[in-house]
DNA sequence: AACACCTCCAACCGCAGTAAT
DNA sequence: GATTACTGCGGTTGGAGGTGT
C-alpha cells in the first residue's frame, strides 16, 4: 500500500515497511529514545529517511496508537470539532488519544464527508448544501434581460427567479462564504425571505412547464423546503456556530442508522437535528400535491455538487476529493447536465 | 474465472514555523 | 539578522484488496 516500492537517488529506501525495518525502528527508540530524527536511521541500521521514520513511528509504531474503528462517540466528537477547526487534523486528533492525525484525516475523507453529504451537509462549511442556489444565482444573473426570461422559463425555472429569491440567494452565498458570521439573527432574516420565497413557489403554475421542467421545479422545490428545515433548525440552536458547542452538546435524537462491523446498529446524525432522507420524504409529501405525486426518484446528494465548497470558518485551504472522481462525478452529475442544457440552448 | 472498477489508507511531498548556529 | 537544520502539518498519491460484471 501506499507510494512504490524502491529507492530515491541517495539509495534510501521508500514505500511500505517490512516488520524488520519496523522492529529496528522500534529498538532503537527503546533504547534511545527519539528525536534526532535525520540521524536516526544511520544510527539505527535503516535505509530511510528521517522523515520516513518519523512518519512510521507517530502514525504506526508508537505505543500508544489506539488501532481498530472509530466508535461513534469519536466520530461525533470528530465532526464537531471539524465544525469548530476546519482541517487542523492535528488540533483535532488532541482531542482523541490514541488517534493521528492522518488517521482522523482518512477517516474524515472515506467515511465521515460522505455521511453528511448523504445528510444533506456541507463537510467543509457544516450548513445546509447551498449548491443549488448557486447555481440559481448563476441562472439568474444570465436571464436578466428580457429576451432570456422565455429560455429560462423553458428550463422551468422562470418562475422561481423572484427579487425576493434574488436577495435571498445572494444574502445565503454571501453567508456561505462568511460561515462564522452565520449568526442567528441573520438567519432570521435569511428565513423570512426563504418563506416569502416559498409563497411565489408555491403559488407558481409548475403544470405550465414542460415535463422535465416540471420535475426539476417540485426537485427545486423539496430542495428548498430542506434548506428552510436546516435554517430553522440553525436558528433554533445559536450555539451551533460557536465554540461551546463543541463537545458538550452532542445529541442523539432525530438520528441517522449505520451499520457497525460487529453487526450491532448504532446512530448518529452528528448533533444536526435532520438527517436528509427524513427531511426528503416529510417534504415530498407536501410537493406531491403540486406535482401530480410524481416525485422525482433522484436523491438530493445526488442531484447537487459540493466543489463549491469554498473555505471553512479556520483554513481556506483547498477540498481533499480522496477518491479523485467517483463521488464526486456523482454528486455533480445532474447539475452538469443542468449546465449541459444551458449550452445546449446557447445559455453559456 | 477474468477483468474492470472502486475504496481505503499508509506513505510521500512540499511548505511553514521554530530552534540552533 | 541570515542561514541552516529540524520538526510538524495538510494535501496528495498510488497500490492492495474488495466488489461488481
Amino acid at each position: 500500500m501506499g507510494k512504490s516500492s524502491g529507492s530515491d537517488k541517495n539509495g534510501l529506501k521508500k514505500g511500505p515497511w517490512t516488520a524488520e525495518e519496523d522492529q529496528k525502528l522500534v529498538d532503537y527508540i527503546q533504547k534511545h529514545g527519539h528525536g534526532k530524527w535525520r540521524t536516526l536511521p544511520k544510527n539505527a541500521g535503516l535505509k530511510r529517511c528521517g522523515k520516513s521514520c518519523r512518519l512510521r513511528w507517530t502514525n504506526y509504531l508508537r505505543p500508544d496508537i489506539k488501532r481498530g474503528m472509530f466508535s461513534v462517540g469519536e466520530e461525533e466528537t470528530i465532526v464537531q470539532l471539524h465544525k469548530v477547526l476546519g482541517n487542523k487534523w492535528s488540533a483535532i486528533a488532541a482531542h482523541l488519544p490514541g488517534r493521528t492525525d492522518n488517521e482522523i484525516k482518512n477517516y474524515w475523507n472515506t467515511h465521515i464527508k460522505k455521511k453528511l453529504l448523504k445528510m444533506g451537509i456541507d463537510p467543509v462549511t457544516h450548513c445546509p448544501r447551498l449548491d443549488l442556489l448557486q447555481l440559481s444565482s448563476f441562472l439568474a444573473s444570465n436571464f436578466c434581460n428580457s429576451s432570456q426570461v422565455n429560455a429560462s422559463n423553458c428550463l422551468g425555472l422562470g418562475p422561481f427567479l423572484t427579487p425576493d429569491f434574488l436577495n435571498f440567494a445572494t444574502s445565503l452565498l454571501s453567508c456561505q462564504h462568511r460561515a462564522q458570521e452565520f449568526s442567528p439573527e441573520n438567519v432570521q432574516g435569511h428565513l423570512n425571505q426563504m418563506l416569502s420565497f416559498q409563497q411565489n413557489l408555491l403559488q407558481c403554475p409548475v403544470e405550465a412547464c414542460t415535463k422535465p421542467a416540471s420535475e426539476s421545479s417540485a426537485q427545486f422545490l423539496s430542495e428548498t423546503q430542506l434548506l428552510q428545515a436546516n435554517l430553522e433548525q440553525i436558528s433554533q440552536e445559536p450555539s451551533n456556530f460557536g465554540w461551546q458547542n463543541s463537545l458538550a452538546n452532542l445529541n442523539q435524537d432525530g438520528a441517522e442508522c449505520f451499520q457497525m462491523p460487529n453487526g450491532s446498529t448504532e446512530t448518529t446524525n452528528y448533533g444536526y437535528q435532520y438527517s436528509y432522507s427524513d427531511s426528503l420524504s416529510h417534504n415530498q409529501a407536501k410537493i406531491s400535491n403540486i406535482n401530480g405525486g410524481n416525485i422525482p426518484k433522484m436523491s438530493f446528494g445526488s442531484i447537487l455538487s459540493t466543489p463549491s465548497s469554498t473555505s471553512t470558518p479556520m483554513n481556506s485551504s483547498s477540498t481533499t476529493y480522496v477518491n479523485g472522481s467517483t463521488e464526486d462525478e456523482r454528486d455533480s452529475y445532474c447539475s452538469n447536465a443542468l449546465f449541459d442544457r444551458l449550452d445546449a440552448i446557447g445559455l453559456l
